[in-house]
DNA sequence: GCCGAAACTGAGCGCTCGCTTAGAACGCTC
DNA sequence: GAGCGTTCTAAGCGAGCGCTCAGTTTCGGC
């Protein structure tokens, strides 16, 4: 049996990891509330109201605000590396793969949008050790791609001149998605995915 | 004569139009303190410090701190629509300008990275009659570079399946230069700029 | 059905926030 | 050099912040 969360804007958020029950409703409603307001412009008793408790219950389960969004961010960070870890260690060609690891990436940027906004932009209103973590992840999912576009120039699939602004390029197309991404507007995640994952296989030089 | 300033990161800010000198400094305090910190983690107190004033006096030129986002907000966003403009309206064919206007707009977001980060991310914090303000700014920024597109489409420059998405794309990629452009990274941003207009023009299937 | 640990609440502490006010200092005009 | 509007500061107000704590409720194990 699940213990899914279905949010306001009816994604399904599967914060199973998160024990007890309550620690995950306040997770999920800090998710929520930073989405919508920013971290620094979130007060626990926002977090706590929306998860149903008083202030007070929310430091029984997380020592500071600061640690929910630590949390937060690291079980999103490992969420989108995984996604690309999957896509990249696929046994298509390097078109392939990339063409997979751009759309998953994007359809979870658009999809989980509330999660994405979060773990991508307010990694500045973590502590300086928090910080370092998290950066080291980013690495990680900066080689994924940087791995799957170096091996299609191997193979002569791309044509690429320089590899890591390429590869910036890329991440920095994906991440933007949670920016801007409407989930009342025209575009469904997987829209979004394969129009992005056309453009970046045309920014590699794929033939089509 | 100017009365540019000179910021931490060297790069020069013209805000001549802001008068008098203690305001200009004001917002220029503001600037910096916004794109390092955000809006909401940035108090009233750091601003007037850093312009080398007292918490009261910024009270003097501004009535709330939220009209000091609000004037660089919209200062930002004329500077920014003014670039695109300027290429738009350019004497070459398509490719030669979507080149040009993609070039100088990332220039932009990277030599003004302090600016432009205040401009592009810290939207959510105006009120509702402010940020509709912007948004109807950002609405002619759009149509600028879908312009520059379906003219190159009409031409046969360009094989664009999905103009809405791939203006979409472009702008988000150019924006969010902001967010990752490092003034002590390994490239300037001429060469950031160079990058992405022939990522574009990959984008859009324009010969080389 | 009693007990102790775990989960939770109501009240509130100490602090800092955005912003205000009273008055001093400055610069311009005549 | 008197008068006056402008620009600034020192002090601080009311509100809301992150977080704490004493005490109440809940609940599984026996």
């Amino acid at each position: 049996m699940s213990t899914a969360e279905e949010t306001a804007g009816g994604e399904i958020e599967p914060w199973d990891e998160v024990t007890p029950d309550a620690a995950r409703r306040l997770l999920v409603a800090a998710v929520e509330a930073f989405a919508e307001r920013g971290y620094h412009a979130t007060t626990t008793r926002d977090i706590a109201g929306r998860a149903g408790m008083s202030p007070a219950a929310l430091y029984i389960h997380y020592k500071t605000k600061e640690e929910l969004l630590h949390r937060i961010s690291r079980i999103g960070h490992d969420r989108a590396l995984d996604i690309l870890r999957t896509a990249a260690a696929g046994d298509g060609d390097a078109t392939l793969r990339l063409a997979e690891a751009v759309s998953s990436f994007v359809r979870w940027h658009a999809g989980r949008r509330t999660t994405a906004r979060v773990v991508q932009y307010e990694l500045d209103a973590l502590g300086p050790e928090a910080r370092a973590e998290i950066l080291d992840l980013r690495r990680q999912v900066d080689a994924e791609v940087r791995g799957i576009i170096e091996d299609g120039v191997a193979t002569g699939e791309f044509d690429v001149p320089d590899v890591h602004g390429t590869t910036l390029a890329v991440l920095s197309l994906c991440i933007d998605v949670a920016r801007w991404f409407n989930v009342d507007g025209p575009r469904t995640p997987d829209e979004v995915g394969a129009l992005y994952a056309d453009l970046v296989l045309r920014m590699v030089g794929a033939a089509k």
